[in-house]
DNA sequence: CTACCGACGGTTTTT
DNA sequence: CCGTCGGTAG
C-alpha cells in the first residue's frame, strides 16, 4: 500500500476526531493525553497507529509499541489496530501487556545479566502472596544488624513488594545495603534469586531486571529505540513505581516519542501499589504537553453533568466534556433508593429490573450491579430474588476454588473444554469446531505440515465427540452428570498433554486449579438447567444480569448500572475526601450510558463515612426516592 | 463443647 | 463497618 501524505490522512472507520485528539493524533513530542471515562480511547490509539503507519512517519521497519496493563486491554487494543488497518500496516503494531514486554526482554537477553542479578534459566514465577511476605518480613527482622530492627518491623506486608522492592534501582554490581531498608532489598533478592534448584521471580522482580538490563547494556536499549520510535502507554494512572523506572530507562531518549494515555480521576489502583504521580512525573521528566480529550461518546448529557460535580471534587480544575450520545431514557437518569431492608431492596430491585426490561425491551446485560466489595456476599442475597422474576444473576467476581468466574472464562483448558461440551449438543458449531480442533492439533503435537498426523488427531476428535454426543443425549444435567462429564473430557483432552503443550501450566498448580474451578462452575450450571445447551448458556453468561465489584467494571460500560450498598460498612475505607475512595465512586458512575441507580438501607450501614459522596449526589440534583 | 473477646481482612494485575 | 476465625476461659 503506499504512503498517505499526512495532510490528506483521514481517520479509518469512523467519521472525524476532536480537535484535541487531531492534535495529539499528528504530534511529535511526548504528550500525556487525559482521556475521562467514554473518551473513546481505544480508538484514539487505534487511529493514531493507523496515522503513524499509514503515512510513514513510523516507517517500515519500524513498529508501534503499545503497553497496556491487563490483557484484555492488550487485546483489544491489537484487534481495534487490525480492524482499522491493513494487514501489512497493522503487523507492525505490537501491543503487550507491560508484564509479558519486560519479561520477554529478560527472557531474550537474561545472559547479559551481572552474575549477581542474574536468575537461573528456567526459573520460576511466583505471586508474592501476603502471607509469605509476613514470613519474609519476620525472618529479615531477626536477621537484621540490632539498630536496624525497628525499621524492618516497621515494614508492611502490603506495599513492601511494590513500594519499596518496586522503586529500588538495582546497582549494576552487588549491592552492600547501608540502610536498613537496603538490607531487607538485597535480602528480598538474594533470598529468591539464590534458592535451592532454582530462582523465583515477580512480575516486580522481572520489571527491575529489564530496567537493569537496559541501564547496564546501551546496546540493548538502542535496539529497542531503533524497533520502537513510537510506544503508547495505556491507563497510565496505574503505573507502578517500577513500571515507571523501566519506561524512563528504556523510553526517556529524545528520539522516542511516548504517549501516555489516562485519567487520574479513575486511580484506583494506589493500595495496589500504582505510583500518585506518575502523570506529573511524566510531563516534568519526558517533558511532555499535557492534552485533554473533550468528548464523552458514553453517556446521556445529564449523566455528563453529574459525573463533572463528582469530577471537580478530584480535581478543582477538570474540564468539563461535551457528551456526544442522547438521551433514550425517560424520568431521572439517577436516583438514589432508600430502602428499610436489605431483603426488601432486593425486592425492589428484582421488580424495578423485570419491568424495566419489559417496558423498553432491553436485555439482562444492558444491566450491571456494582459493588464496592464481597460481590459473593450480594449474590447470595440478590440471586433467588432476581431468579423468582426469571432473572439469572451473573457473579463475575464469584470464588472458584482458589480462582475467579472471570479468570476462569479466559483460561486455555476452559475454552478448549466448553468447545468440546458446545460440539456435544451441537453439530454445527464452526467456531468450537475451530478451537477444539487447533487444540487437537497442540496436544497431539501434530506438525500442521504433517498431513496424517493431522488427520489422525481429527480423528480422534471426531470419533471423542461421536461418543460424548451420545452421553450427553441420554444423560440430562445435573450437578453429579457435570462432574462425570468434566472427567470425561478432561480425560480426553489429557492433563499431562496440556501441561506439555500450554506453558501457562508447566509450573506452579496453575492446571490444578483451573481444572477444578471448571468442575465447580459446570457443576453450579448444570443444577436447574433444563438441557445442556442451557448449561452452556450459563455457564458464558449469556442473558444474565452482571454483577461485579467496582474495580472489575474498570473499562466496561452499561446502559444502566445499579450501584448496591452506598453505605459505612462497604465503605469503611472511605474517609470524606478520600481521593481513591472518590475515584472508585467516579468510576461507577461512569460506566452508565443512559442511568445511575444507588441504594442505600440502613439495615447495612450508616452514612457518614460516605456523607461527601451523598453530598456530590445531592449537589449534581439526584434525587433520593424510599422503597 | 460453648461463649466470648479481639484481631484481621476486605478492592487486583501480571507468563 | 462488620463477618469470620482463632484463642481461651468456663
Amino acid at each position: 500500500m503506499p504512503l498517505v501524505v499526512p495532510d490528506a490522512w483521514r481517520p479509518r472507520g469512523i467519521a472525524d476526531l476532536e480537535p484535541n485528539a487531531w492534535h495529539v493524533l499528528r504530534r511529535q513530542g511526548n504528550t500525556c493525553v487525559v482521556a475521562g471515562p467514554g473518551a473513546g480511547k481505544t480508538e484514539f490509539l487505534a487511529q493514531r497507529a493507523a496515522y503513524l503507519l499509514e503515512t510513514g512517519a513510523c516507517p517500515e521497519p519500524h513498529r508501534v509499541l503499545a503497553i497496556s496493563f491487563k490483557t484484555d486491554a492488550a487485546e483489544n487494543l491489537a484487534a481495534r489496530v487490525r480492524e482499522r488497518c491493513e494487514r501489512a500496516q497493522a503487523d507492525r503494531f505490537v501491543s503487550m501487556t507491560f508484564d509479558a514486554f519486560t519479561k520477554s526482554l529478560v527472557d531474550r537477553f537474561l545472559p547479559a545479566l551481572a552474575a549477581d542479578w542474574r536468575p537461573t534459566r528456567p526459573y520460576g514465577i511466583d505471586f508474592s502472596r501476603r502471607p509469605q511476605v509476613e514470613d519474609f518480613l519476620t525472618r529479615a527482622r531477626l536477621a537484621a544488624p540490632q539498630p536496624w530492627q525497628a525499621v524492618v518491623a516497621g515494614l508492611g506486608p502490603s506495599d513492601f513488594e511494590s513500594k519499596i522492592v518496586g522503586s529500588f534501582r538495582l546497582p549494576l554490581q552487588a549491592m552492600a545495603p547501608a540502610t536498613a531498608v537496603e538490607f531487607v532489598i538485597e535480602r528480598w533478592w538474594s533470598e529468591l534469586l539464590r534458592r535451592p534448584g532454582r530462582s523465583l521471580v515477580t512480575f516486580t522482580m522481572l520489571n527491575r531486571l529489564a530496567e537493569l538490563l537496559l541501564r547496564a547494556r546501551p546496546q540493548i536499549a538502542r535496539a529497542l529505540h531503533a524497533t520502537y520510535p513510537f510506544v503508547f502507554v495505556d491507563e497510565f494512572q496505574d503505573t507502578t513505581h517500577a513500571q515507571y523506572d523501566f519506561l524512563l530507562s528504556a523510553f526517556g531518549d529524545p528520539r522516542i516519542t511516548v504517549t501516555a494515555v489516562g485519567d487520574d480521576k479513575q486511580r484506583i489502583m494506589v493500595w495496589a501499589g500504582a505510583r500518585t504521580d506518575a502523570f506529573d512525573r511524566f510531563e516534568a521528566e519526558f517533558a511532555a504537553e499535557r492534552v485533554p480529550l473533550l468528548v464523552n461518546f458514553r453517556s446521556s448529557p445529564d449523566l455528563v453533568r453529574i459525573q463533572h460535580v463528582v469530577a471537580q471534587a478530584l480535581d478543582a480544575g477538570a474540564i468539563p466534556t461535551v457528551a456526544q450520545s442522547g438521551r433514550r431514557v425517560d424520568g431521572d437518569v439517577a436516583q438514589v433508593w432508600t430502602c428499610p431492608t436489605a431483603a426488601g431492596e432486593a425486592q425492589h430491585l428484582a421488580g424495578w429490573l423485570a419491568q424495566d426490561m419489559a417496558a423498553r425491551g432491553t436485555r439482562p446485560r444492558d444491566y450491571a450491579i456494582l459493588v464496592r466489595q464481597t460481590a459473593d456476599r450480594f449474590e447470595e442475597q440478590l440471586a433467588p430474588t432476581l431468579a423468582a422474576v426469571n432473572l439469572r444473576l451473573r457473579n463475575e467476581s464469584r470464588a472458584l476454588g482458589r480462582t475467579t468466574l472471570q479468570d476462569l472464562l479466559v483460561d486455555a483448558y476452559a475454552e478448549i473444554a466448553q468447545a468440546l461440551l458446545r460440539l456435544g449438543v451441537a453439530r454445527r458449531a464452526p467456531a468450537a469446531w475451530q478451537i477444539a480442533s487447533d487444540a487437537v492439533l497442540r496436544l497431539r503435537d501434530a506438525d500442521p505440515d504433517d498431513e496424517l498426523a493431522c488427520l489422525r488427531a481429527e480423528e480422534g476428535l471426531s470419533m471423542f465427540l461421536q461418543g460424548l454426543r451420545a452421553t450427553m443425549a441420554a444423560t440430562p444435567p445435573s450437578t453429579a452428570a457435570a462432574e462425570a462429564l468434566a472427567d470425561v473430557v478432561l480425560t480426553f483432552v489429557d492433563a499431562q498433554a496440556l501441561a506439555r503443550s500450554f506453558s501457562e501450566y508447566a509450573t506452579g498448580d496453575t492446571l490444578a486449579i483451573a481444572l477444578e474451578a471448571f468442575r465447580l462452575h459446570l457443576a453450579a450450571c448444570a443444577d436447574g438447567s433444563p438441557d445442556w445447551a442451557t448449561c452452556l448458556d450459563c455457564f458464558t453468561g449469556v442473558d444474565q444480569v452482571p454483577l461485579m465489584t467496582v474495580h472489575k467494571s474498570k473499562g466496561l460500560e452499561y446502559d444502566t448500572i445499579l450501584f448496591v450498598g452506598l453505605d459505612d460498612a462497604m465503605w469503611w475505607s472511605h474517609s470524606a475526601g478520600n481521593p481513591e475512595g472518590i475515584a472508585t465512586f467516579f468510576v461507577a458512575l461512569s460506566r452508565a450510558k443512559q442511568r445511575a441507580i444507588f441504594t442505600f438501607c440502613r439495615e447495612r450501614g450508616q452514612r457518614t463515612r460516605v456523607a461527601d459522596l451523598y453530598g456530590l449526589l445531592t449537589a449534581a440534583g439526584v434525587p433520593e426516592v424510599a422503597c
